[in-house]
DNA sequence: GGCGTTTTGTTGTACGAATGAACTATTACC
DNA sequence: GGTAATAGTTCATTCGTACAACAAAACGCC
């Protein structure tokens, strides 16, 4: 099993540290002798999938490691994204690298998915026709959306924020027989923490207009059914809170939905995320800093409850806060963990770890091209 | 792949009514080649895990088939339980047949631990000792408790209705080298179900003292980290609600839990269930019936928002009833089924089918049974 | 009633993946 | 320079599965 060697060898390169696997490093990792590695190994090399390095002298006695690594800049993974106030294409190779960035600013509320969709695939042919003319070959595509996507067929059943509805996404791209898939926003941006020191299994929650989330196990997204799960932005908070657009009433989105906590905040809905942390960093006791303080209290309750519901239904003892959250964060932890900590039955046994995403700017972008080119690393023998 | 060969000899059994398959069939459904299932089936058959009918015309042109089915009588799996009023021990051979099953009464609230499983391992001990002079081999068992039992090391955190803590229930047993794991009591009741037609992937919901649920995703039970999920009796309903005995507020147990249930409706908190649905069926209007509806209208109005909050955030669409709930669905469907429709996002698109449980009396035992048989065709070369 | 057709199941050869043991390569240490 | 240690390769063997041909057992039609 090709894949066994390949996660072994990319698996090692996660800590940045860490010195390269050898080939006898896999076998004893995978339990394959040393033998069945090498030809696999030597596939994957030939197919440019891993490279190795010049072998080192390890300071012990024995023949030096040829250590191994994920090959750059020979197969890449693309993550594409339609948001609000952006679109943009993103190529990764084997490690980790970005080869390719291009994000462009608009306004997509209540916009036309076949002009947007077709302004994004000239973007993303584009990327692949420069990719391609410099030798390096695109395994394909995933498309993030802030949306109701079916994991399953790939439609987009529904996306409030953009003013979308029954639309099939692929086709309206128009990107030819580049492999596409689709995928929630939230969902992909999950995946691109796993490019870091997080756990194996992890919620990951993401403020916004809307609040999206995802749920990791064992580095794989839980898609059970059609991939509709983690929609925290409508769980209970309070019967008796405010009204919400879902049609029901106190959901977590009245309180810590990116819109409610501006307002709450005494700024504008439109408000760009920086006021706000500015007027949280005005020192205690100042009008805009009480005030800004408050609504992220009350956010951090809500989130609070909310979160602890989620970790109680899905047992996943990890919470990772992105979106707006992540920079709120300094903001939000304390009251966060302490609704954790009083409303998480096994906190007792496995206290909850709440933490900021650390993916950085579009994340979708990365978990999209990170999760092609996982596919790539779980069935290389078509690219072998 | 000896497994999918059972699979596909085992599922179709799954509906009574259809006609066992034959290699040629399961070559069909596996993608394999006759040849291939042909030397696998004997095998299989060799090692009395599957059974060759007598050949039946099949009306049609060409040689009869050899009718595939699960052997009877000759492998079993053990399902074990304490539970607050009774213990029990239940046998189970791979065609589901019950090939023993004792279970006596009791009361276990705050009882000692040791002393009780080792009366249940005498139980178990006693049916293992009189299948296998029968000629079974006795496979396995699983051990289930009303608590928090941490999957991957099999020992009880807590169980608060035993008054248990800190237990590790495999050694207390006696049971030798039996292979006996251990999971929580709601978790491997939702495995019974899978004997009947309920979908691949469904929310099981088990109301008693307290409420338990498991999640089974793809006929297998989604257990992350360490299978702590699906505590939804303390999902919050209404935070201005009663105290609850996990020190916040408003937690659905406090509405939909059976204490709550009974003493709502003006019973006695140990009054039989039996007692409840005869107040249930007297006719409208009458004082009794008036006040065991509205008890039970509430507790339906709660698991609708606390069941809507679990199809929210696992993307699980069906959810099965069981524990006192099962009995109790008629009553139940309307407000449950209300209030999923009104707050599970997906329902326009994927509406949540509420059912009552059908897997009978101690359904843990038969789950836990059948969940021992599962891994032995998981990986029947053991067997073989 | 014989014979072709159809479907089921078996036999025999071939091939790919992995193993285990022996072998080569390259270093450190005495 | 010899020996031990570690890394990687070569080769015969095993195992699971595929492919193709064949045998078995029914139907149906002339």
């Amino acid at each position: 099993m090709a894949r066994a060697i390949y996660d072994a060898a990319t698996e090692v390169s996660g800590s940045p540290d860490a010195v390269p696997p050898s080939r006898a490093d896999v076998a004893a990792a995978t339990g394959l002798t040393r033998a069945t590695v090498s030809t696999l190994v030597d596939h994957l090399v030939a197919a440019r999938l891993v490279t190795e390095l010049e072998p080192v002298s390890s300071q012990r006695a024995g023949r030096p490691a040829v250590p191994l690594v994920p090959a750059r800049r020979t197969v890449v993974g693309l993550g594409l994204e339609v948001n609000v106030d952006y679109l943009g294409v993103r190529a990764l190779d084997l490690a980790g690298d970005v080869v390719a960035d291009h994000v462009e600013a608009g306004t997509f509320h209540d916009s036309d998915p076949a002009a947007v969709l077709a302004r994004l695939g000239l973007l993303a042919a584009d990327v692949v026709t420069r990719l391609e003319a410099d030798g390096l070959r695109v395994a394909g595509a995933r498309l993030a959306l802030p949306g109701l996507v079916d994991a399953r067929t790939g439609e987009l059943e529904v996306a409030p924020n953009l003013g979308w509805s029954s639309v099939h996404p692929v086709e309206l791209l128009g990107l030819g027989d580049l492999p596409v898939r689709v995928a929630n926003e939230a969902k992909l941006a999950a995946l691109a923490e796993l490019a870091g020191d997080v756990p194996p299994s992890f919620l990951y929650v993401s403020g916004d207009v809307g609040i999206g989330a995802a749920i990791v196990v064992d580095r794989a997204l839980f898609l059970a059914e059609r991939g509709w799960n983690g929609e925290v932005g409508h769980v209970v908070v309070d019967p008796a809170g405010p009204r919400c657009s879902c049609g029901a009433s106190g959901c977590l989105e009245q309180y810590a939905g990116k819109e409610a906590i501006l307002r709450a905040a005494g700024l504008a809905t439109e408000a760009p995320l920086d006021d706000l942390v500015a007027a949280l960093a005005v020192p205690d006791g100042g009008t805009p800093g009480g005030r800004a303080r408050s609504a992220v209290d009350r956010a951090g309750q809500a989130l609070g409850s909310a979160l602890a519901d989620f970790v109680n239904l899905t047992g996943v003892s990890t919470v990772v806060l992105g979106g707006v959250y992540t920079e709120l964060e300094p903001w939000l932890r304390a009251e966060i963990t302490a609704g954790l900590g009083a409303r998480v039955l096994a906190a007792p046994f496995a206290p909850v770890d709440v933490r900021a995403a650390r993916a950085g700017q579009h994340a979708a972008l990365t978990g999209g091209a990170r999760e092609v080119l996982r596919e790539v690393v779980a069935d290389p023998a078509a690219w072998v």
